[in-house]
DNA sequence: AAGTCGGGGAA
DNA sequence: TTCCCAGACTT
Protein backbone atom coordinates (compact mmCIF):
# COMPACT_ATOMS: atom_id res chain seq x y z
CA UNK A 1 0.00 0.00 0.00
CA UNK A 2 2.90 2.44 -0.35
CA UNK A 3 1.30 3.99 -3.39
CA UNK A 4 -2.57 4.92 -1.25
CA UNK A 5 -3.23 8.66 -0.63
CA UNK A 6 -3.91 9.44 2.70
CA UNK A 7 -7.56 8.23 3.17
CA UNK A 8 -10.11 11.07 4.41
CA UNK A 9 -11.58 8.72 7.47
CA UNK A 10 -10.32 6.08 9.35
CA UNK A 11 -12.10 3.28 7.69
CA UNK A 12 -13.50 2.53 10.11
CA UNK A 13 -15.40 5.95 10.62
CA UNK A 14 -16.09 5.94 6.75
CA UNK A 15 -17.68 2.69 7.18
CA UNK A 16 -19.87 3.60 9.87
CA UNK A 17 -20.42 6.49 8.45
CA UNK A 18 -21.82 5.03 4.47
CA UNK A 19 -23.52 1.84 6.37
CA UNK A 20 -25.91 4.27 8.08
CA UNK A 21 -26.08 6.13 4.65
CA UNK A 22 -27.04 2.90 2.93
CA UNK A 23 -29.68 1.83 5.78
CA UNK A 24 -31.72 4.69 4.64
CA UNK A 25 -30.91 5.23 0.95
CA UNK A 26 -29.52 2.65 -0.30
CA UNK A 27 -30.83 0.60 -3.16
CA UNK A 28 -32.78 -2.90 -1.86
CA UNK A 29 -35.25 -4.17 -4.11
CA UNK A 30 -32.87 -4.81 -7.80
CA UNK A 31 -33.96 -7.94 -9.11
CA UNK A 32 -31.03 -9.77 -8.66
CA UNK A 33 -30.79 -8.78 -5.01
CA UNK A 34 -34.40 -11.03 -4.28
CA UNK A 35 -33.54 -13.69 -4.26
CA UNK A 36 -29.82 -13.32 -3.41
CA UNK A 37 -27.64 -16.70 -4.99
CA UNK A 38 -24.08 -16.60 -5.82
CA UNK A 39 -25.55 -17.51 -9.55
CA UNK A 40 -27.93 -14.56 -9.76
CA UNK A 41 -25.18 -12.57 -8.28
CA UNK A 42 -22.67 -13.73 -11.12
CA UNK A 43 -24.75 -13.00 -14.01
CA UNK A 44 -25.91 -10.00 -13.03
CA UNK A 45 -22.46 -9.16 -12.62
CA UNK A 46 -21.52 -9.80 -15.64
CA UNK A 47 -24.47 -8.02 -17.60
CA UNK A 48 -23.51 -5.15 -15.55
CA UNK A 49 -19.90 -4.95 -16.82
CA UNK A 50 -19.53 -1.35 -19.08
CA UNK A 51 -23.60 -1.56 -18.92
CA UNK A 52 -26.01 0.97 -17.31
CA UNK A 53 -28.51 -1.01 -14.12
CA UNK A 54 -31.31 0.25 -15.94
CA UNK A 55 -30.39 -1.60 -19.31
CA UNK A 56 -29.43 -4.60 -17.60
CA UNK A 57 -32.52 -5.32 -15.34
CA UNK A 58 -34.75 -6.81 -18.65
CA UNK A 59 -32.26 -8.23 -20.05
CA UNK A 60 -31.49 -10.42 -16.62
CA UNK A 61 -35.22 -10.93 -15.89
CA UNK A 62 -35.37 -12.51 -19.38
CA UNK A 63 -32.10 -14.67 -18.88
CA UNK A 64 -33.18 -16.15 -15.03
CA UNK A 65 -36.66 -16.99 -16.91
CA UNK A 66 -34.69 -19.16 -19.73
CA UNK A 67 -31.85 -20.31 -17.28
CA UNK A 68 -32.95 -20.49 -13.88
CA UNK A 69 -29.33 -22.61 -12.70
CA UNK A 70 -26.37 -22.59 -13.95
CA UNK A 71 -26.64 -26.13 -14.95
CA UNK A 72 -29.39 -25.12 -17.07
CA UNK A 73 -26.97 -22.37 -18.59
CA UNK A 74 -24.16 -25.06 -18.65
CA UNK A 75 -26.40 -26.97 -20.69
CA UNK A 76 -27.99 -24.45 -23.25
CA UNK A 77 -26.30 -24.18 -26.96
CA UNK A 78 -24.27 -20.96 -26.72
CA UNK A 79 -26.74 -19.58 -29.68
CA UNK A 80 -29.80 -19.63 -26.89
CA UNK A 81 -27.45 -17.82 -25.08
CA UNK A 82 -26.15 -15.24 -27.53
CA UNK A 83 -29.74 -15.11 -28.28
CA UNK A 84 -30.70 -13.81 -25.24
CA UNK A 85 -27.82 -11.27 -25.25
CA UNK A 86 -28.55 -9.77 -28.23
CA UNK A 87 -28.64 -5.95 -28.30
CA UNK A 88 -26.34 -5.73 -24.89
CA UNK A 89 -23.14 -5.69 -26.25
CA UNK A 90 -19.89 -7.16 -25.51
CA UNK A 91 -20.85 -10.42 -26.03
CA UNK A 92 -17.62 -11.92 -25.17
CA UNK A 93 -19.32 -11.48 -21.46
CA UNK A 94 -22.19 -14.02 -22.88
CA UNK A 95 -19.61 -16.71 -24.49
CA UNK A 96 -16.88 -16.31 -21.29
CA UNK A 97 -20.07 -16.93 -19.03
CA UNK A 98 -21.43 -19.99 -21.23
CA UNK A 99 -18.37 -21.29 -20.70
CA UNK A 100 -17.33 -20.62 -16.79
CA UNK A 101 -20.84 -22.63 -16.13
CA UNK A 102 -19.73 -25.64 -17.87
CA UNK A 103 -16.36 -25.35 -15.75
CA UNK A 104 -18.52 -24.76 -12.58
CA UNK A 105 -20.35 -27.70 -13.74
CA UNK A 106 -17.39 -30.11 -14.60
CA UNK A 107 -14.62 -28.98 -12.17
CA UNK A 108 -16.79 -27.43 -8.57
CA UNK A 109 -19.61 -29.50 -8.54
CA UNK A 110 -22.45 -27.48 -10.46
CA UNK A 111 -21.76 -24.32 -8.08
CA UNK A 112 -19.73 -21.12 -8.18
CA UNK A 113 -16.11 -21.49 -6.29
CA UNK A 114 -17.18 -18.43 -4.00
CA UNK A 115 -14.30 -19.39 -1.60
CA UNK A 116 -11.86 -17.14 -2.41
CA UNK A 117 -11.46 -14.11 -5.15
CA UNK A 118 -8.44 -16.39 -6.89
CA UNK A 119 -11.23 -19.17 -7.40
CA UNK A 120 -13.56 -16.95 -9.05
CA UNK A 121 -11.00 -14.85 -11.29
CA UNK A 122 -9.94 -18.38 -12.65
CA UNK A 123 -13.16 -18.40 -14.54
CA UNK A 124 -13.77 -16.80 -17.73
CA UNK A 125 -14.79 -13.37 -17.50
CA UNK A 126 -14.31 -12.78 -14.13
CA UNK A 127 -11.22 -10.44 -13.27
CA UNK A 128 -10.47 -8.48 -10.05
CA UNK A 129 -13.37 -6.35 -9.06
CA UNK A 130 -16.14 -9.06 -10.50
CA UNK A 131 -14.82 -11.47 -8.14
CA UNK A 132 -14.69 -9.13 -5.45
CA UNK A 133 -18.53 -8.57 -5.78
CA UNK A 134 -19.59 -11.80 -6.36
CA UNK A 135 -17.47 -13.00 -2.86
CA UNK A 136 -19.33 -9.84 -0.89
CA UNK A 137 -22.79 -10.39 -2.12
CA UNK A 138 -22.84 -14.34 -1.45
CA UNK A 139 -20.46 -13.77 1.53
CA UNK A 140 -23.86 -12.43 4.13
CA UNK A 141 -27.27 -11.90 3.82
CA UNK A 142 -28.87 -8.87 4.20
CA UNK A 143 -27.67 -6.75 7.70
CA UNK A 144 -31.69 -7.96 8.59
CA UNK A 145 -30.59 -11.27 8.86
CA UNK A 146 -29.73 -12.27 11.93
CA UNK A 147 -28.71 -15.76 11.54
CA UNK A 148 -25.87 -16.32 9.23
CA UNK A 149 -25.28 -18.17 5.99
CA UNK A 150 -23.55 -21.58 6.74
CA UNK A 151 -21.53 -20.61 3.69
CA UNK A 152 -20.04 -17.48 5.10
CA UNK A 153 -16.34 -17.24 5.59
CA UNK A 154 -16.41 -15.00 8.56
CA UNK A 155 -13.91 -12.43 7.80
CA UNK A 156 -13.00 -12.09 4.61
CA UNK A 157 -12.81 -9.56 2.78
CA UNK A 158 -12.99 -8.87 -0.94
CA UNK A 159 -13.55 -5.25 -2.84
CA UNK A 160 -14.16 -3.72 -5.69
CA UNK A 161 -12.71 -1.14 -7.88
CA UNK A 162 -16.01 -0.09 -10.47
CA UNK A 163 -17.21 3.08 -11.58
CA UNK A 164 -18.81 3.87 -8.80
CA UNK A 165 -15.88 3.33 -6.49
CA UNK A 166 -13.45 5.23 -8.66
CA UNK A 167 -15.29 8.10 -8.92
CA UNK A 168 -16.42 8.59 -5.06
CA UNK A 169 -12.52 7.67 -4.32
CA UNK A 170 -11.10 10.36 -6.75
CA UNK A 171 -13.38 12.57 -5.48
CA UNK A 172 -12.99 11.93 -1.91
CA UNK A 173 -9.57 12.34 -1.78
CA UNK A 174 -8.90 14.34 -5.22
CA UNK A 175 -6.66 11.64 -7.01
CA UNK A 176 -5.41 13.17 -9.98
CA UNK A 177 -5.16 11.24 -13.49
CA UNK A 178 -7.50 9.34 -15.64
CA UNK A 179 -8.41 5.93 -13.18
CA UNK A 180 -7.94 3.77 -16.75
CA UNK A 181 -4.45 4.48 -16.13
CA UNK A 182 -2.35 1.76 -14.21
CA UNK A 183 -0.73 4.20 -11.40
CA UNK A 184 -3.75 5.47 -10.77
CA UNK A 185 -5.74 2.31 -10.71
CA UNK A 186 -3.21 0.96 -8.43
CA UNK A 187 -3.92 3.85 -5.67
CA UNK A 188 -7.65 3.57 -6.09
CA UNK A 189 -7.62 -0.32 -5.48
CA UNK A 190 -5.19 0.55 -2.51
CA UNK A 191 -8.03 2.60 -1.30
CA UNK A 192 -10.79 0.62 -1.93
CA UNK A 193 -8.91 -1.99 -0.24
CA UNK A 194 -8.58 0.09 2.82
CA UNK A 195 -12.02 1.44 3.61
CA UNK A 196 -13.37 -2.11 2.82
CA UNK A 197 -14.82 -4.18 5.93
CA UNK A 198 -14.75 -7.90 6.63
CA UNK A 199 -18.22 -7.50 8.20
CA UNK A 200 -21.83 -6.81 7.01
CA UNK A 201 -18.99 -7.35 3.37
CA UNK A 202 -22.42 -7.51 1.32
CA UNK A 203 -23.68 -4.16 2.56
CA UNK A 204 -20.61 -2.25 2.27
CA UNK A 205 -20.39 -2.94 -1.03
CA UNK A 206 -23.97 -2.50 -2.43
CA UNK A 207 -23.71 0.36 -0.43
CA UNK A 208 -20.39 2.13 -2.22
CA UNK A 209 -22.07 1.31 -5.41
CA UNK A 210 -25.28 2.89 -4.55
CA UNK A 211 -23.37 6.25 -3.19
CA UNK A 212 -21.55 6.28 -6.68
CA UNK A 213 -24.75 6.17 -8.42
CA UNK A 214 -27.32 7.99 -7.23
CA UNK A 215 -25.10 10.56 -4.79
CA UNK A 216 -21.63 11.00 -6.29
CA UNK A 217 -22.91 11.15 -9.65
CA UNK A 218 -21.07 11.90 -12.54
CA UNK A 219 -22.83 15.39 -12.83
CA UNK A 220 -24.56 17.14 -10.40
CA UNK A 221 -23.45 15.42 -7.15
CA UNK A 222 -25.31 15.55 -4.40
CA UNK A 223 -22.45 17.45 -2.14
CA UNK A 224 -24.64 19.29 0.44
CA UNK A 225 -26.63 16.25 1.71
CA UNK A 226 -23.10 13.77 0.98
CA UNK A 227 -22.14 12.37 4.48
CA UNK A 228 -18.46 12.58 3.86
CA UNK A 229 -18.81 16.65 2.70
CA UNK A 230 -16.52 17.52 5.71
CA UNK A 231 -13.37 15.46 4.67
CA UNK A 232 -14.09 15.54 0.62
CA UNK A 233 -11.00 17.29 -0.87
CA UNK A 234 -12.67 17.70 -4.37
CA UNK A 235 -15.50 19.37 -2.28
CA UNK A 236 -13.05 21.52 -0.37
CA UNK A 237 -11.47 22.67 -3.69
CA UNK A 238 -15.06 23.30 -5.40
CA UNK A 239 -15.17 21.66 -8.24
CA UNK A 240 -16.12 18.01 -7.06
CA UNK A 241 -17.07 16.85 -10.98
CA UNK A 242 -14.23 17.40 -12.16
CA UNK A 243 -13.28 14.27 -10.95
CA UNK A 244 -12.59 12.11 -12.10
CA UNK A 245 -10.30 12.90 -15.14
CA UNK A 246 -11.54 11.99 -18.09
CA UNK A 247 -9.97 9.56 -20.79
CA UNK A 248 -7.71 11.01 -23.80
CA UNK A 249 -10.00 11.25 -26.36
CA UNK A 250 -9.26 10.64 -29.70
CA UNK A 251 -10.56 10.62 -33.42
CA UNK A 252 -12.66 7.47 -34.36
CA UNK A 253 -11.96 5.90 -37.24
CA UNK A 254 -14.18 4.90 -39.86
CA UNK A 255 -15.08 1.90 -41.66
CA UNK A 256 -17.05 0.94 -44.75
CA UNK A 257 -19.32 -2.12 -45.17
CA UNK A 258 -21.98 -3.25 -47.22
CA UNK A 259 -24.73 -6.20 -45.95
CA UNK A 260 -26.15 -8.57 -48.36
CA UNK A 261 -29.57 -9.01 -47.32
CA UNK A 262 -30.03 -11.64 -49.63
CA UNK A 263 -33.54 -13.14 -49.70
CA UNK A 264 -35.00 -15.83 -50.97
CA UNK A 265 -38.27 -16.13 -53.07
CA UNK A 266 -40.68 -17.25 -49.77
CA UNK A 267 -39.06 -13.86 -48.06
CA UNK A 268 -36.14 -15.71 -46.02
CA UNK A 269 -33.40 -13.72 -45.58
CA UNK A 270 -29.58 -15.84 -45.43
CA UNK A 271 -27.83 -14.94 -42.42
CA UNK A 272 -23.79 -16.38 -41.58
CA UNK A 273 -21.96 -17.17 -37.91
CA UNK A 274 -19.35 -14.76 -37.56
CA UNK A 275 -15.87 -16.33 -36.21
CA UNK A 276 -16.30 -17.43 -32.74
CA UNK A 277 -14.28 -14.72 -31.42
CA UNK A 278 -13.42 -11.08 -31.76
CA UNK A 279 -16.45 -8.10 -33.19
CA UNK A 280 -20.11 -10.13 -32.72
CA UNK A 281 -17.79 -13.07 -32.26
CA UNK A 282 -20.51 -16.37 -32.48
CA UNK A 283 -23.49 -13.86 -33.60
CA UNK A 284 -25.34 -14.32 -36.88
CA UNK A 285 -25.17 -11.73 -39.32
CA UNK A 286 -25.60 -10.67 -42.94
CA UNK A 287 -22.68 -10.93 -45.57
CA UNK A 288 -20.48 -8.15 -45.19
CA UNK A 289 -18.57 -6.77 -48.35
CA UNK A 290 -16.32 -4.53 -48.35
CA UNK A 291 -16.34 -3.30 -52.07
CA UNK A 292 -18.87 -3.92 -54.68
CA UNK A 293 -17.09 -5.94 -57.12
CA UNK A 294 -16.13 -8.69 -53.95
CA UNK A 295 -20.33 -8.60 -53.59
CA UNK A 296 -20.55 -9.34 -57.55
CA UNK A 297 -17.83 -12.26 -57.05
CA UNK A 298 -19.63 -13.69 -53.94
CA UNK A 299 -23.10 -13.51 -56.07
CA UNK A 300 -21.67 -15.28 -58.94
CA UNK A 301 -20.42 -18.05 -56.90
CA UNK A 302 -22.89 -18.97 -55.04
CA UNK A 303 -26.22 -17.60 -55.94
CA UNK A 304 -28.57 -19.01 -58.36
CA UNK A 305 -29.94 -15.88 -60.69
CA UNK A 306 -29.38 -13.27 -58.65
CA UNK A 307 -31.32 -9.72 -58.88
CA UNK A 308 -29.97 -6.85 -57.78
CA UNK A 309 -31.99 -3.75 -55.83
CA UNK A 310 -31.05 -0.76 -55.57
CA UNK A 311 -28.99 0.27 -51.83
CA UNK A 312 -31.01 1.01 -49.17
CA UNK A 313 -29.40 4.32 -47.38
CA UNK A 314 -26.92 3.71 -45.74
CA UNK A 315 -26.38 4.15 -41.76
CA UNK A 316 -23.43 4.54 -39.49
CA UNK A 317 -23.10 2.25 -36.33
CA UNK A 318 -20.53 3.95 -33.62
CA UNK A 319 -18.41 1.32 -31.90
CA UNK A 320 -16.38 2.21 -28.88
CA UNK A 321 -12.95 2.28 -31.05
CA UNK A 322 -14.39 3.24 -34.43
CA UNK A 323 -17.90 3.94 -36.96
CA UNK A 324 -18.54 1.60 -39.62
CA UNK A 325 -20.72 3.03 -42.45
CA UNK A 326 -23.45 0.34 -43.28
CA UNK A 327 -24.74 0.32 -46.77
CA UNK A 328 -27.26 -2.43 -47.05
CA UNK A 329 -27.53 -4.26 -50.19
CA UNK A 330 -30.79 -6.27 -51.05
CA UNK A 331 -31.07 -9.15 -53.50
CA UNK A 332 -33.60 -11.31 -54.56
CA UNK A 333 -33.08 -14.92 -55.82
CA UNK A 334 -34.35 -18.50 -56.12
CA UNK A 335 -31.74 -20.27 -53.91
CA UNK A 336 -28.16 -20.71 -53.22
CA UNK A 337 -25.79 -22.70 -55.43
CA UNK A 338 -25.02 -25.85 -53.30
CA UNK A 339 -25.36 -26.34 -49.92
CA UNK A 340 -24.01 -24.40 -47.35
CA UNK A 341 -23.51 -25.35 -43.67
CA UNK A 342 -22.27 -21.91 -42.38
CA UNK A 343 -25.48 -20.08 -43.24
CA UNK A 344 -29.21 -20.19 -42.57
CA UNK A 345 -32.01 -18.63 -43.87
CA UNK A 346 -33.84 -16.50 -41.30
CA UNK A 347 -37.56 -16.66 -41.56
CA UNK A 348 -38.63 -13.08 -39.83
CA UNK A 349 -41.58 -14.16 -39.12
CA UNK A 350 -40.89 -17.66 -37.77
CA UNK A 351 -37.29 -16.22 -36.52
CA UNK A 352 -34.97 -19.07 -35.33
CA UNK A 353 -33.14 -18.52 -31.35
CA UNK A 354 -30.04 -17.32 -32.21
CA UNK A 355 -27.90 -14.04 -31.43
CA UNK A 356 -27.77 -11.41 -33.88
CA UNK A 357 -25.42 -8.01 -34.23
CA UNK A 358 -27.79 -4.62 -32.83
CA UNK A 359 -28.02 -3.55 -36.61
CA UNK A 360 -28.48 -6.71 -38.05
CA UNK A 361 -31.62 -7.08 -35.92
CA UNK A 362 -32.78 -3.41 -36.65
CA UNK A 363 -32.45 -4.07 -40.44
CA UNK A 364 -34.11 -7.80 -40.20
CA UNK A 365 -37.02 -5.85 -38.54
CA UNK A 366 -37.40 -3.62 -40.81
CA UNK A 367 -37.54 -6.31 -43.60
CA UNK A 368 -41.06 -7.78 -41.61
CA UNK A 369 -42.48 -4.78 -42.21
CA UNK A 370 -42.64 -4.85 -46.40
CA UNK A 371 -42.19 -8.60 -46.55
CA UNK A 372 -45.21 -9.19 -48.46
CA UNK A 373 -44.06 -7.06 -51.26
CA UNK A 374 -43.53 -9.26 -54.66
CA UNK A 375 -40.88 -6.93 -55.52
CA UNK A 376 -39.08 -5.85 -52.57
CA UNK A 377 -35.91 -3.08 -51.83
CA UNK A 378 -37.43 0.36 -52.09
CA UNK A 379 -34.73 2.67 -53.19
CA UNK A 380 -33.25 5.97 -51.65
C1' DA B 1 0.84 0.42 -21.62
C1' DA B 2 -2.26 0.38 -25.24
C1' DG B 3 -5.79 -1.80 -28.00
C1' DT B 4 -10.09 -4.64 -28.46
C1' DC B 5 -14.78 -5.36 -27.47
C1' DG B 6 -21.35 -2.84 -27.90
C1' DG B 7 -24.86 -0.50 -27.25
C1' DG B 8 -27.49 2.93 -25.20
C1' DG B 9 -28.62 6.47 -21.59
C1' DA B 10 -27.82 11.09 -20.42
C1' DA B 11 -26.09 15.71 -20.63
C1' DT C 1 -22.07 15.58 -30.18
C1' DT C 2 -19.52 13.60 -26.29
C1' DC C 3 -18.99 10.90 -22.29
C1' DC C 4 -19.16 6.74 -19.91
C1' DC C 5 -21.55 2.93 -17.76
C1' DA C 6 -21.30 -2.67 -11.20
C1' DG C 7 -14.46 -4.26 -16.81
C1' DA C 8 -11.98 -8.22 -18.81
C1' DC C 9 -8.83 -9.81 -21.92
C1' DT C 10 -5.22 -9.69 -25.54
C1' DT C 11 -1.16 -7.88 -27.54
Amino acid sequence: MADMPTPCLAAEEFQRRLLNWFDQYGRHDLPWQTPRSAYRVWVSEIMLQQTQVATVIPYFERFMARFPTLEALANAPQDDVLHLWTGLGYYARARNLHKAAQVALEDHDGELPTTSVEALMALPGIGRSTAGAIIAQSSDKQSSDKQRSDKQIPGQQAAILDGNVKRSMTRLHAVSGWPGKPAVERSLWALAEYYTPDTRLADYTQAIMDFGATLCKRSKPHCLICPFNDVCRAYAQGEPQRFPESKPKKTLPTRETIMLMLRDRQGRVWLERRPPSGLWGGLWSLPQFERHGDLNDWLADHVVAPERHAPLVSFTHTFSHFRLSITPQPVNCDRLNGVREDGVWYDVNDPPTLGLAAPVKSLLSQLATFTLDPAPGPSR
